[in-house]
DNA sequence: GTGAAAGCGCTAACAG
DNA sequence: CTGTTAGCGCTTTCAC
């Protein structure tokens, strides 16, 4: 996995020493300076080491089960070889695709991850505590909050950082979707499948994710001739409890009901969906769901909730490779957009003839 | 939140000097030595420091916005102050409440803490990054295979380990909850409510916690005179394809089916109970459901599931906690066992008259 | 009460 | 090709 062969033993430093084996243990054993075997260790440039010498030196650290110190070497080098990312939450399923793909690709490129939650606002603490404390090297950054207090927070901390899934102005780094395109198309796909009265659920609007998510919705209803209807318009935000509120708030309405609803999140859409079987209306003959994103939580929801997939992991991924590359100054900065995914079509949307 | 006070201010170093101010600069400042400011800052006992002189090194350390560098503190006195935390994976709720309980700990205590995930095996290479490379001081383990093997490389790693919601034997520390009578009240509350057929979908029984949810539930029956009947378990394991098939199985028998079903875990009771839905049977009217671990997944599934909540929260905060406190000599051991927390009732399970 | 000095384990010039 | 030297920023004896 990390690139190690199988070394059956255990990690423990059962070597002469009483204690862990230091670079100056393993020169002493190769005979050689311990700059010397700091150089072959690290296999630094064009070896310019003697064969012979180098293998000394592997030998060894093999024997002793050398293990470079990585404190002592961020010390040295002020990097440490290890990335912080700043999500709201840990719980959610959105934020959980993140971490994972951000974790794996970290991971192989011989990176550590932090995770802190910010617990929904920005706190500046946070990222104190990350980089300020030089535990980390740069930063990928996924909280709610896109405003330009935050850019300039981040922007002093004086390391590298990528937004993910986020957008931040004009020189901020980010690997985002096109989530307009995305909420186009998934609301497309319901205007397709018959439904006229489409209503959505939305995320705030000071959030750059929920007015794109909006604007697709608007497009596609506008592009297919049908009116927008704001009554048909609720603020879930992007939790259980909102998605409930909000949907009960429509059902509460006076006037016929939505055919079907396209929400802004998975997790907004579980809570709707609640709202939804409490008021004993049938999912989907009275009522349609569509979310945005996807994850396994759509397959748990009754019945099984149609998606339209955003590849969170593989941009969490990407922004994750970039930002290595960035800190190795093998790349200045990355302003990305991929498309979004396709739409997961489950069991939550009927066709109305 | 982490004791200092609203400090307006950006968290960059805006001082004098072109970049972060070390220790050297607030002594200097302070007309001091560096050893002097050294003590005053990190408030040592006694302080055997003029009274004068500490608000000259108080006043140069908030002018230079001095924040301390950890890795030359945790290089010098070879502690890094933050904690390894290694799960299967993040996905799942039930380490997701983990890894929210030890996160919260830490941060009050003023630890960092590092997740890692094993992907379902021991995998030795997640200690070592974490420990061998002196990055964490200890380490809290919730892994899921319990075998002595793992306890070996944990021990050889020479850093003290909790597990949390897992046990190793008897030397190893841990933090666990009483499983077995938690399994116990969740199948007695079945068979309070009339159910006679109650079905176990059962972790693999070389995990100690499936053992113990299993053996409670088995005692439930006993105590109430009702037969064991082994073509009612199934094992699922702990997530949601397993709990979805081993459901399958259950009710592919032929043979009157269950009227009730006792889940080891959410996850799997959500896959559980999408191949009920999938067979066209109504919960809790055909099959009631009862899953043991309580979440906010809980309220999304249809219907809201009954569960038997576990109070993982606090034991990983209490697994934290007595991290800490080991770490800084204060305490030697914890073999803690907790209860099981309240049945949460929600629709998901009927009274049979 | 405070300063001087040593050194944690490592890397990176610079010599030789 | 390899050794010597000089720290990274901090804590911690030990003197004064």
């Amino acid at each position: 996995m990390s690139g190690r062969k199988a070394d059956s033993g255990p990690p423990e430093a059962h070597n002469g020493l009483g204690r862990r084996a230091t670079l100056k243990d393993v020169a002493e054993r190769a005979g050689v300076d311990k700059s010397t075997a700091s150089r072959v260790l690290r296999g630094v440039g064009p070896l310019s080491v003697r064969e012979e010498t180098r293998l000394r030196v592997f030998q060894a650290a093999e024997q002793l089960h050398y293990q470079p110190n990585k404190i002592a070497q961020s010390l040295r080098t002020s990097r440490s070889r290890s990335l912080g990312i700043v999500v709201p939450q840990v719980i959610n399923p959105v934020y959980t695709q993140i971490i994972v793909g951000a974790s794996n690709c970290a991971r192989e490129r011989g990176y550590m991850l932090l995770i802190s939650q910010t617990g929904d606002q920005i706190d500046s603490d946070v990222y104190e505590q990350l980089v300020q404390q030089n535990r980390v090297d740069g930063l990928l950054v996924a909280t709610l909050r896109d405003e330009a207090a935050q850019m300039k927070t981040l922007a002093a901390l004086g390391v590298p950082f990528i937004l993910v899934n986020r957008q931040g102005g004009a020189e901020a780094n980010y690997v985002m979707c096109d989530e307009v395109e995305g909420a186009y198309r998934a609301t497309r796909s319901l205007i397709d499948r018959g439904h006229r009265r489409i209503a959505h659920l939305a995320g705030e609007q000071d959030r750059f994710n929920a007015k794109m998510r909006f604007q697709g919705y608007r497009k596609a209803l506008e592009d297919a001739g049908l009116p927008f209807d704001p009554s048909l318009v609720e603020v879930s935000g992007y939790d259980q409890r909102g998605g409930e509120l909000a949907m009960q708030r429509i059902l509460d309405r006076t006037g016929p009901p939505p055919t079907a609803v396209f929400v802004v999140t998975l997790v907004a859409a579980a809570g709707a969906m609640a709202s939804v079987h409490r008021a004993g209306l049938a999912i989907p003959q009275d009522i349609s769901f569509l979310s945005f994103h996807n994850g396994s939580l759509a397959d748990m929801l009754y019945p099984p909730l149609t998606t339209l997939e955003v590849p969170l992991e593989q941009m969490a991924a990407q922004a994750t490779d970039a930002l290595i590359e960035i800190l190795e100054g093998q790349r200045e900065a990355i302003q990305l957009t991929v498309p979004a995914g396709a739409l997961v079509e489950r069991k939550s949307v009927v066709k109305l003839s």
